[in-house]
DNA sequence: TGCTTTTGCTTCGAACTCGAAGCAACTCAA
DNA sequence: TTGAGTTGCTTCGAGTTCGAAGCAAAAGCA
C-alpha cells in the first residue's frame, strides 16, 4: 500500500456518498412513519424493540447496548417512555445502582401496532430495488465492517480508563 | 404478490440493521474526526464541501439539496460558518429572496486542512475490510437504493384523512 | 394592472442529543 | 474492614435539530 494517498478513487467515493445519503433518506421515511403511526421516534422504536425482543427485563445499559447513544440520552428517553406508559422502571434486587426497564402492555402493543408498517417502509424504501443477491451481498459487505468498525479503537477520543504500555 | 407478509427474513434483517448500525458507527466516528481536527460537525463540513466543489456561489437551497436537513436548520449552520468567517451570505442580484453563500479562503483553507483527516477515516473504518468486488457492488447497491428512494413519494406524511382502522 | 399563489429564507419555540459532573452502590486488594 | 477505584445511572447546561409561522420577492393569472 502507498502511505496514505490523496483522496478517494471515483468508486470509493460513489459508494461512500451513495451509502451516506441512502442511510440518511431511509432513516428520514422511517422517522416519519413511526411519527404519524405511532407517536414514537426511531430512537423509541429501538428501545422498544429490544424490549420485545428480550421478552423480560433489561437494564439501561444492556438497552443501550449497540446504540450509539450516550447514557444520559437513554436516561432522557427512558423518562419519556415511562412517562407514556410504555415502560417501567424499577431497582434491581441484585445491584442497587441497576436500573431494570420492563415493557408495558401498552407499551408491548404500540410496538405490534406500528411494527408492519415499518416493515412496509423497509420493504418499500430500502429493500424493494434489491435482488435476492443484492441482498445478499449488502447484508455480507455491512456485516463485516460493522464488525470491523466495533473492533476499531476511537483513535482519537481513547477511553479514559487505566493507562496500558 | 402476496399482501404484506409478516415480517422480514434473516437475510433481510440482518442486511437491514448490519446496514444501519455501521452507518452509525462511521457517522460517530467522522463527527468525532471532523470535531477534533477542525472544530466543525459532519453537517458543516458536508456544506464546506459542497461549496468548495461548487467553486462559485450556491443559493440556501442548492447548497441544502440532497441533504435531509430541514430549511431552518440551514439556516442556523449557515449563521455559525458565517459566524466563524467561513462563508459569506449576500442577496442575489436576479432574485433577492435568494442568498447567495460563498466559501471564504478561510473556508476553503480549513476544508482542505480537514480532509484528509476525513479521507482516512473512511478508509480505516469503512473501506479497509472491503475488496474491490465489495467496494464495487456496495457502490452499485447503494446507488440504486439512493436514486429509489429520490424518486418514492413520502407515502406515510399524507394528509390523514382516513381514519384509521 | 391588480390579486392570489408560490418560492426562498428566517425567526421562534419545543424537543432531542451529548459530555461533564455528580451521586450512590459495588469491587477488590491490603 | 476499609478506602481507592469502578460502575450504573441521573442531572445539568450547551448546542443542534425540526416544524410551524412569518415575511418579502417573484410568478401566475384574471
Amino acid at each position: 500500500m502507498t502511505d496514505s494517498p490523496p483522496g478517494l478513487d471515483p468508486a470509493q467515493i460513489e459508494a461512500y456518498f451513495a451509502l451516506m445519503e441512502a442511510v440518511g433518506l431511509l432513516e428520514h421515511q422511517v422517522e416519519q412513519h413511526l411519527r404519524a403511526d405511532g407517536g414514537i421516534s426511531y430512537v423509541q422504536f429501538q428501545l422498544l424493540a429490544r424490549l420485545a425482543a428480550a421478552d423480560g427485563q433489561l437494564t439501561m445499559t444492556q438497552l443501550a447496548d449497540g446504540v450509539v447513544y450516550s447514557r444520559s440520552g437513554l436516561t432522557y428517553q427512558a423518562g419519556l417512555l415511562e412517562k407514556a406508559g410504555l415502560i417501567t422502571r424499577g431497582t434491581s434486587a441484585d445491584d442497587e445502582r441497576a436500573t431494570l426497564v420492563t415493557i408495558t402492555d401498552a407499551g408491548l402493543a404500540l410496538f405490534r401496532k406500528v411494527l408492519p408498517g415499518h416493515v412496509q417502509v423497509v420493504r418499500r424504501q430500502l429493500l424493494a430495488p434489491l435482488s435476492d443477491q443484492d441482498l445478499h451481498d449488502l447484508g455480507d459487505i455491512m456485516t463485516r465492517v460493522r464488525d470491523h468498525m466495533r473492533n476499531e479503537p476511537p483513535r482519537s477520543a481513547a477511553p479514559r480508563k487505566r493507562r496500558q504500555r
